[in-house]
RNA sequence: GCCCAGAUAGCUCAGUUGGUAGAGCAGCGGAUUGAAAAUCCGCGUGUCGCUGGUUCAAUUCCGGCUCUGGGCA
């Protein structure tokens, strides 16, 4: 492969067990690269097993960031990471190595592709105002943002507590927001390599089946015990594994229940990826040259 | 060997007072702008165990058989 231009940046997508995270070390050693976390889950300090984490080996063999660098107490999410990524990888230019974007969370590559709203911080307050919101959320948007509300079925409480705190810090509609978010994409300029990892689907099915069990050899269920006990709605403790491991630990299933219900969730997820880079074919499928 | 209860979608089961059947889970498709490993939407034809009989019509009623639980010997 050639030499990029200077500021240019490297994009490795793919589903969970696809193999990215090899693809993009054996790349960071041929090309003098730095590889920058984009997986929504691998940023928490307190799961390094059970998300697959790059081992403490990896990271002697090339620079990582971005990894388990956060902890859960916290409320990450695509705006901090976009900030921190778009940083470290200014900082690649600077250094002149070439930043390596790698990881499975699509809204974080959409995000830094197409740009995001530059919503204001949530008061927290509002926030949780919203998310313990009692009765029927759906109508109070449909009273604040008759817009949004059109929008989003009122069985989606998340996006709708989204529409809602925002409209209540800010006074205008999520909808408004979102308009202006293209002209800031940061990538508009750049030179851009993407690879888009993929993998038959009963082969990664089977992969993240097999690598559960060898996350519970490793010792998950020891990490998930570790874990303080953060609020179910903390991200998180949304991790694979978590909700499943933790429901055994207070005794209301069985190990191999436990296993078996993850095993079930990493497939879900899987097929949301897959279903998720099909429908960015604009960005993705035509532009990616493979692996 | 006898008695009882089951046998219906990949799994767990509901149901049809006789007019060929439906939920949950799984699976598949889709959406996706600050919780995204999240959140939400859509998709259900399967010899209703096999075989005779009654009936215009049986998955449903009756008989026999097979299998699976449980009980009695």
């Amino acid at each position: 492969m050639n030499k990029l231009p200077a500021k240019s940046v490297v994009l490795i997508a793919g589903p969970t067990a696809s193999g990215k995270s090899a693809f993009a070390l054996g790349m960071a050693r041929e090309r003098n690269g730095v590889i920058i976390n984009a997986d929504s889950m691998q940023v928490y300090r307190e799961l390094r097993i059970l998300t697959a984490r790059p081992s403490g080996k990896d990271e002697r063999l090339a620079p990582h960031r971005l990894y388990g660098h956060t902890s859960g107490a916290g409320d990450y999410s695509v705006g901090n990471w976009l900030k921190e990524a778009t940083a470290e990888i200014v900082r690649c230019w600077d250094e002149g190595v070439l930043p390596i974007v790698c990881g499975g969370t699509g809204l974080y590559f959409k995000a830094m592709e197409q740009g995001l709203a530059e919503v204001p911080s949530i008061n927290p307050h509002v926030r949780e105002k919203w998310r313990g919101f009692d009765g029927d959320i759906h109508a109070e948007l449909q009273h604040r943002d008759p817009e949004m509300a059109v929008r989003l079925p009122p069985s989606d409480r998340q996006r709708i507590t989204r529409a809602l705190e925002v409209f209540d810090t800010t006074g205008r509609s999520l909808l408004a927001w979102q308009q202006g978010a293209k002209e800031n994409a940061f990538l508009n300029k750049i030179n851009v390599e993407r690879h888009l990892v993929n993998v038959p689907r009963e082969d990664l099915y089977a992969r993240a089946e097999r690598r559960f069990d060898d996350m519970l050899a490793q010792g998950a269920l020891e990490e998930v015990r570790a874990l303080p006990d953060y609020p179910d709605a903390q991200p998180v403790m949304k991790a694979i594994g978590v909700p499943e491991l933790r429901a055994h630990l207070r005794g209301a299933l069985s190990l191999t229940e436990a296993a078996s219900l993850a095993k079930t969730a990493s497939r879900h997820y899987i097929k949301r990826q897959l279903t998720w880079w099909r429908g960015q074919g604009a960005y993705w499928t035509a532009r990616a040259d493979g692996s």
